[in-house]
DNA sequence: ATTAGTCATAAGAATAACTTATCATAATAA
DNA sequence: TTATTATGATAAGTTATTCTTATGACTAAT
């Protein structure tokens, strides 16, 4: 048993609603014999008579209804799981899970989110927001489906896209507003304020100052620290653009650029080269490079 | 579209669930290539990548689990389909629409209805009580599954088993206790009261009397009413044996049984020729004999 | 008695599904 | 690195299923 087939369950729906083989058969674009043939072959593998077939009308056997029932249900369902596909086909639906850098998520996600949630209405949207290292891990485990980092990771087995670049400002006491702005190597000497060790935006501030590393024990958590620090006059820091609407808006700090060229970083989207959604990603990555540009307006106003 | 098979959603689900293409299709009892090329079928015609595949892994997308879920429901409807299937062969389920004559249902029904659910857990029974001609209409354009009613009903399309006979018994007025039986001949210069037209146990008594039609307006409809009459004194009345117990419980009439040969009627069951329901239609008989005869019994204890 | 309507059956053609053999790729081991 | 192993994809050919057309059988209506 078990080996019915969606095709045989058609063809008695449709002769059970039209109550003739020619007309039912006609409704399924087939001969009068492929239906027939089709039905012998169903009552004759569930070994119950699901028609009474006289003269000039064909009707169900009691049991023949209760299994028009069911098998409506069950044609239904599947109607219901092409709808689904068709839905599911070009735009974005179900599950995305998306890891995001700590340096960019909570700057960036705000609008990403209205955006993709305006944009995609069956997203079910998991966010994830670890350092790099973490990300790439989770994401070649399949764990999750992209991930927003800054470029470039280097691992062979993804897929990376740039979005957008963003500029690092220097984060100056309040007090020190005004006076020239120094250069990579004057910033040597100051006493540079930097996040913990594997934040990636600790190496990208390192490498801007030319140095190694810093000796002294005052690493920051968050950019927000980092920024609280500063207004207490312990140092200075550097923050990407993107930050700063956020953090300096109530601390007593200042803000100042760098000649060119300036400081800088890409931040990029990248997700496994196997992953069947890479046709989907391509478009989401569109979203978040305008997320950023929207971002990147508002603040400008 | 439309065109995904059972087929292909029983081996995504094992796909799905083993996560691995050879013991997926060893599960199947395929050979791997054989999986293959029906997940990329199934793939290819949604127009959507259900599975990742990697080196040493495969997995679901995130459309696949969605997928996946639904698939799962739609192949639990189906194995139940099966198990309805199965329960219904041999022992009949579902509805069955059987018709009885009005001077059999009231005395019958009560024990073949206790009967039937007794050994049938699943039966949903209709029950339609009319005239003989009525059923036999019914019957033959499908309103009925069968029919009890009184043989001979020739008809070239109905099977008829023969069921149980019963003897016609004298009903006269209580005062009549003791005194001789009369004969046919007798018995047609008496008052015979009898059913209205259409009633088959009309014809019956008048053609044991001999005679093709009375005169007087006094028809009853029911044999109740004929035994209440009797009571009264307006004339005497023929009651097939099954009634006696229920319809002379009450009234103060005697009850005589003819001479031999006795006047009797045969009680059969009728069903379409073209009827599925044959094979279940003739146990279904052999319940209805029992329970006339454990009626009798009743009776006669 | 003949005709028309309807479903079943038969034979052969077209499609679909499967098997075995082989290839390509990537992770593991030497 | 290079060889090995595990695993899924592909190709070619076979088998099974499903379809079509032609025809038969039965029954109701003319």
């Amino acid at each position: 048993m078990t080996n019915l087939t969606l095709r045989q369950l058609r063809y008695f729906e449709a002769l059970a609603h039209h109550g003739h083989f020619g007309r039912a058969a006609e409704a399924c674009a087939i001969s009068q014999p492929a239906l027939s043939m089709q039905i012998k072959e169903l009552e004759g593998s569930l070994g119950i008579m699901l028609f009474e077939r006289r003269a000039r009308q064909v009707w169900l056997t009691g049991f023949g209804e209760e299994f028009a029932l069911r098998v409506g249900d069950i044609l239904r369902s599947i109607d219901e799981l092409d709808e689904l596909t068709r839905a599911s086909r070009d735009t974005l639906q179900g599950r995305l899970r998306i890891g995001v850098i700590p340096t960019i998520a909570p700057y960036l996600l705000p609008t990403l989110i209205g955006n993709l949630n305006q944009m995609n209405a069956g997203l079910d949207l998991h966010v994830r927001e670890t350092l790099t290292p973490t990300l790439i891990q989770e994401l070649a485990e399949g764990r999750l489906d992209t991930a927003i980092v800054a470029l470039p990771v280097s691992e062979m087995s993804f897929s990376e896209v740039a979005l957008f670049s963003e500029n690092f400002v220097l984060i100056r006491p309040g007090a020190d507003e005004g006076k020239p702005v120094p250069d990579r190597e004057n910033l040597r000497d100051m006493r540079l304020l930097l996040l913990e060790e594997g934040h990636c935006f600790r190496d990208q501030a390192l490498s801007f100052c030319n140095i190694q590393s810093v000796q002294q024990g005052l690493d920051a958590s968050s950019l927000s620290t980092l920024v609280q620090m500063v207004g207490a006059g312990i140092g200075v820091t550097l923050l990407p653009e993107m930050a700063i609407a956020v953090e300096t808006g109530s601390a007593c700090v200042s803000v100042s650029r760098f000649a060119s060229p300036q400081p800088s970083r890409t931040i990029g989207m990248i997700w496994r080269k196997t992953s069947p959604l890479a046709q989907q990603l391509l478009q989401i990555s569109e979203v978040v490079r305008q997320s950023a540009v929207t971002l990147r307006e508002q603040h400008n106003a």
